[in-house]
DNA sequence: TTGTAAGCGTTATCAA
DNA sequence: TTGATAACGCTTACAA
């Protein structure tokens, strides 16, 4: 037979104390003796005592847990994180900064957003982390209730209201462009996945201002259907090899593999024919062939940043929105355009 | 101001029935009269009233909440999961299946075994899914308790006690070297990460059947010190290029591709110089450069099958064990070896 | 078929 | 400094 885990009423009678005394040194409330407290310390000790998250987030109406809310599309967060491992490393970082401040970590698909507040409501859930942009409803909801959440990768004036954290975006696809235009390049080309995305726009207006500053004309972006994915980037292949240019800017490592692959297949070289440059330094680009340029974004740090601001506003602090530094990671995939074969 | 949410209480005085009537249309517990079900419907919708879960956790001990357990490397999951995508279709397809069963995912990393069971006692969690090999005392612990859990890619003597979800490992392996063996490689490396995982151990002797049927002589393996990483792989790179194999089949596609990436350094062409097959068919090995032969699993499949499984299990059936099946995908990465410069 | 009331394991309010 | 005791929101015998 097993034997039923113990309860605060078996510390208590084990201690001969009331339940509340119990409670109170669980708690850390001051007015207990030094006496009582150590006899309470022990006897949970001895009966190996731990209290019951369900009881406590049903008196406390918390519940030490956080939930991480991705896109749903087609019923599912695959799509979003299937190929990218941009979000394990999110996660991971998130999870372990939880667990070591006693938090477990919730991880959802939202679709409908009267959906979402009730789940935080059922669950009691003390703090929620965004991972992307949301349909504004989102926001709207997450204003009526309250709930501290901090939100990831996004622009939207709901910034105002929630700590964010956020990437040098612009700046990220600066200096890849700068990169581009340093090493030769007068036609490059800018590939992303929606410019109406605020991150995408960033990174637009960030190569626009290299292109400027090169002195070279911007070209038409080349916009994918898809999400980040490699899909995305083995599409882009036929719209970017029928333009003139030497270079591209992906908005990301997973568009710009999918991208090399796709030229690969049609016997156009990188980076001899063409550069390619990515966003995000996920770990495969150091090892793919050929090894992609890329801008680093430090994918851990942010996760824990995201992280410990969301227990910082959980704590009933205001922190204040991060943007972490980016930095050109050079590799094999860009080099000076070939003068011999290319036009101008 | 904000409105108080509803409670049942709310509703049965709405409704003008007691609590008790509330719960029994709400848990679908026959003894209701139509019409007082429907007034009860009403009163739900109307006052928009949803149940709250650690109130019902409470009273029924079970939370709704099944828990993914990784291992714990360094204090995080990140060291597992950090660079392979296998993890990202897995828990995407566990998300999505335990959501539509109105089941919420618990992810975390699990260390000390004691830890553990107090972890799943204090969120009284419904189910567990263990993602990977643990140590043997996790498996006596969970014993003790009396958790619904589900295995995935163990083979150990506790696969008799919990359901699992495996792959064809062995024949897995045994396709790819034959595959090798077929292009008429005689010098085959088998690569993977530590022959005394179980799940390594069984692609081992896949491989050794197909020399054996090939009438070939196995060859030393190499282990790597890591886990499956392009580290792993790049680092094996030496090892593997001090053979005289012309071909390698290693155990996941990561290390393939990190192995491949360390050859290209060294001027070893794949596949002209070597053949290499992997194991998995991630998404990226479709898209490297070369695309990676390998050894297909469904791995979102293989995801919803364990949560299936757990499901069932959780309603108190004894699902049986079950065992994917794999298949061999043909792609850039793998030739016939090269006559001219390799010996024999 | 419906209602009453006793839990579930805590915390929190008041007296003592 | 302590201890009853009433919440917290729900389920479930047991009565009616």
């Amino acid at each position: 037979m097993m034997k039923k885990r113990p309860t605060i009423t078996d510390v208590a009678r084990h201690a001969g104390v009331s339940k509340a005394s119990v409670s109170y040194v669980l708690n850390d409330v001051k007015k207990v003796s030094q006496s009582t407290k150590e006899r309470v310390l022990m006897s949970i000790e001895e009966l190996g005592y731990e209290p019951d998250f369900t009881a406590v987030s049903l008196t406390r109406q918390r519940s030490q847990l956080i939930g991480i809310i991705l896109p749903l599309v087609n019923q599912s967060i695959a799509h979003v994180m299937r190929e990218n491992t941009y979000y394990n490393e999110m996660i991971s970082a998130v999870e372990q900064r939880a667990r070591e401040s006693g938090f477990d970590v919730l991880l959802t698909g939202l679709s409908r957003p009267e959906h979402y507040r009730t789940w935080v409501h059922k669950r009691k859930l003390d703090g929620l982390l965004f991972f992307g942009l949301f349909p504004k409803e989102i926001y709207d909801e997450m204003r009526s209730i309250d709930v501290p959440a901090v939100l990831i990768d996004t622009y939207e004036e709901h910034t105002d209201r929630y700590p964010s954290v956020n990437i040098e975006d612009e700046k990220g696809a600066y200096l890849a462009t700068c990169h581009l235009a340093e090493l030769g390049h007068s036609r490059i080309l800018f590939t992303g996945t929606n410019l109406h995305n605020p991150v995408e726009h960033y990174r637009y207006t960030g190569y626009e201002r290299a292109c400027k500053e090169a002195g070279i004309q911007p070209m038409n972006p080349v916009e994918t259907p898809h999400s980040h994915s490699f899909l995305s980037g083995y599409e882009a292949a036929e719209r970017v090899s029928a333009t003139d240019a030497t270079a591209v800017f992906c908005t990301s490592d997973i568009i710009a593999q999918g991208l090399i692959r796709a030229l690969y297949e049609r016997g156009i070289r990188v980076p001899d024919d063409l550069s390619v440059a990515g966003f995000d330094d996920i770990h495969s680009s150091r090892y793919s062939i050929p090894s992609l340029t890329t801008i680093r974004q430090q994918i851990q740090l942010k996760g824990d940043a995201a992280a410990g601001k969301l227990l910082e506003a959980m704590k009933g602090g205001s922190p204040e929105p991060e943007v972490l530094d980016v930095s050109l990671i050079i590799r094999e995939s860009t080099a000076p355009p070939d003068i011999g074969s290319a036009s101008q």
